[in-house]
Order: C-alpha cells, then structure tokens, then sequence
DNA sequence: GTCTATAGCAGGATAGAC
DNA sequence: GTCTATCCTGCTATAGAC
C-alpha cells in the first residue's frame, strides 16, 4: 500500500494542486489549502515553485501538458489500424480518445476543467495551451480532414468547423453538472459509450455541412 | 450627456458588479474594484446587498434572468414570422439570437462569460439559470424541433443534440481567445455573419444525425 | 528539506458621524 | 444614503531554527 511519503513533497504539491485548480479555480484556492491536501508544510509551496502563481504554471507544463499529449496518442494509435481513415473514423477515434480514452473519468474531468478555465480566463498558461497543444492538434485534423473535404474549402471554415467540434467534446466533459442536470443520467460506462456515439455523430454530420456548396 | 450621477447607487453596482464578475469572476475581483469602478463608497455593497455573495445572485437575479429573456424573445419573433419552421428556420433563429440578437457585442459577451462561469464552477446562481432559463428554453426548443423528427426519437437523443448546439453557440461568445486566435479573425458584422452562418448549418447537420437510425 | 513563527498586506464587513 | 475609519480575518510570502 502506497502512503503519500512514498512521493515526493514536490509531487505530491503538484498533483492536489492540479486537483484544487481545476475544481474551484486560481483565486478560489489558497496555498494553506493545497499544502494541508498534499500533507506537506505551508511554507513547501514558496519553496519549491517559488509563489502560487508559478505552481500554477508549473501544473500546466508538468501535468497538463503531458496528458494531453497521451490523449493525441490515443487519437492517433486508433486511427493508425485504419488505412484511410474518413471523416466517420476520425471523429470516432476524436470523441473516444476524449471522453473514454487513455485517462480515467476523474483526471480526464481535471484536464479539462483546467483547460477550460483557460479559455474562461486565460492567464499565462493560455499561450503554452495554446501553443504546445491546441495549435498542433488543430494543424493535425485539418491535415486528417482535408482529403475528405471539397478541394476549395477555405482555411478558415475547417477550422470553424475544428472548434466546434472541439467544444461539443469539452462541453460534455467539464459540464457534467448541465448534463446531469437534463439528462438524468450519471456518468456511467454506459452512458459515456452514448456519449461516444452522439459526439461523433453530430460532429461528423455539422462537417458535412463543409460538403455543401451553400453554407460556403 | 449622461453622468454617472443619473443612475441610483444600486444600478451602478449592480452594472459594474456584472462587468467585473464577467471579465474575471467571483473571487477576482473585490468589492473595492467594484465600488470604485461605480464611483460609489466602499460601503454601499454591504448596505444595498449585504454583502458581496449576495450582490454576485442579484447580478444574476436582476440582470441576467433578463437580458436572457430579451434573447429568447428575439429567438421566438425571428420563428413567429414563419410558419411551420423547420430544422433550418430553428437553427437559424437560435444562431441569430446568440450572436447579433437583441444585445450589443459587449453585452453578449457579459451575458454569456457569467453563464459560462456559472457552468464551470456551480454557486448558487446556477439553479437560478437552471430552473429558470436553461429549463423552459430547453423544453421549447425540444416541443419545436420534436415535429420534425421520427416519432420515436427518445428524449435523451434530442437533449444531448440541444447540448451540444447550446455547446457550440456558447463556445463562439465565450472563447474569444480561442477563436481569434485561430482564425485570425476579429468579431467584426462581417465575421459575425460567417459565424451564424456555420452555427446553424454546424448545428442543423448535427441535429439530422437524429434522422439517422443508426445513431440512435 | 522541513518546520514554526511572523511579517506585511489585502480582503469583507461594520460602527457611527454626517 | 453617503462617508470615514477601523476591525478582523485570512492571505502570500519569508526569515530563521532544526
């Protein structure tokens, strides 16, 4: 059984730290509350990162990052046994890696609310989302995507359609409480797989909409 | 010329108090920033509304529960002139609303950043929004789009479907950062047409997934 | 590297004069 | 209804013992 001395002060500040970002924000968290979490001295946090707002930061790049780089890889590994894989296939693989993927519920839950108070908020981690993540991962579908669509389809409406369909993903993760709410149902492995199939139902048809010459 | 002098003390609060809250949420911004940005006394929070939390609920009681009734009532206006609306007109309507509507820019930007907050981070405002906003909009949408799809659709199929539009409209007021950034593109009328534009076709062509037995 | 103690400040709230 | 002055709590950050 693993107790929390068996990580180290460091880690275990970044890994609550995360937790308590993510659930109730920057401000709404104090220093007092993520060192009593994480079991280590007050004074542990100005030690190691220096000040609240570089523990902040340093979530983003030690935990953030990494994670979301294992959720591409899902993406691509499900892709990869496919040989030329269509717009059915892509947004598959898309709302599995999201919403089942490598991750289990909670950490993909924490992923994404930070994510998501970025984009409420951006603070100085927005740019290294921006840039090390979405920026990449946006470039990758529309390089998926292109073979499938009308050789004219502008820059601009693909990626319209990459944020949409971006934030129907997001939105089914850090919004639990709206789904809950009006669906009635909880977040359970069978109704994640429906989730699955809405999200790369209704993305891959709002794509559609790139196949036809009137909404251009 | 109107002076700030014109606007009761209470007014000014609860104006400033939305803006502040909206740009930065709850626990950013503090009662100071909010009676200076109202040019009133640092104790007029507590003697109007008691106290910050409080005046945080009637932002949403006074101001928000409103202005979304002005949004729903351009959305029914826009559909009350056909007759018969079909998926197309629905969407189109609900685009409208979201993004020119009845609102200025800046206001819609407020309107829908205090949402979005509230999605991300429950306080007690989101049971106001729910019960009284989210709810009623959620059942018409469904009793107008319900003629439209097989009889046998089930109610969660058509929920998740208004999800992820709500998702979508949402994402292209609130993420502004992410939509600038990647578009390269600034909200100005021309690009706001573009964006009903994708809106409803992005949403209509999801929702026709539901036409599909295969998803269901 | 961990701890205690505390500096130093900003926050929300209130009492009481006007 | 408005204002000043102030209380008090809770915060981040740091100094210095161990």
């Amino acid at each position: 059984m693993q107790n929390h001395k068996d990580i180290k002060t460091k880690e275990r500040l970044l890994l609550h730290a995360e937790i308590l970002f993510a659930q109730r924000g920057f401000h709404a968290v104090s220093v007092r509350e993520i060192t009593t979490a994480a079991k280590s001295n007050l004074a542990a946090v100005n030690y190691y990162f220096d000040s609240k707002k570089n523990l902040y930061l340093e979530v983003f790049r030690q935990r953030w990052v990494p994670r979301a780089r294992q959720i591409k890889e899902s993406f691509e590994n499900v892709l990869a046994e496919k040989e030329n894989p269509g717009i059915n296939e892509i947004f598959g693989a898309l709302a599995h890696a999201f919403i089942e993927g490598p991750l289990d519920d909670e950490e993909r839950k924490i992923h994404v609310q930070l994510m998501q108070r970025e984009i409420v908020s951006p603070t100085a981690a927005f740019e290294l989302v921006a840039n090390e993540v979405t920026a990449p991962f946006f470039e990758d579908l529309s390089r998926r995507l292109r073979p499938c669509l009308p050789k004219d389809t502008d820059e601009t409406s693909l990626v319209l359609s990459n944020i949409s369909m971006l934030a129907v993903v997001l939105y089914f993760n850090f919004s639990r409480a709206v789904v809950t709410r009006f669906t009635g149902k909880e977040y359970d492995s069978g109704f994640k797989m429906r989730l699955i199939q809405h999200i790369a139902a209704f993305s891959r048809d709002g794509f559609n909409s790139l196949l036809r010459k009137e909404n251009l």
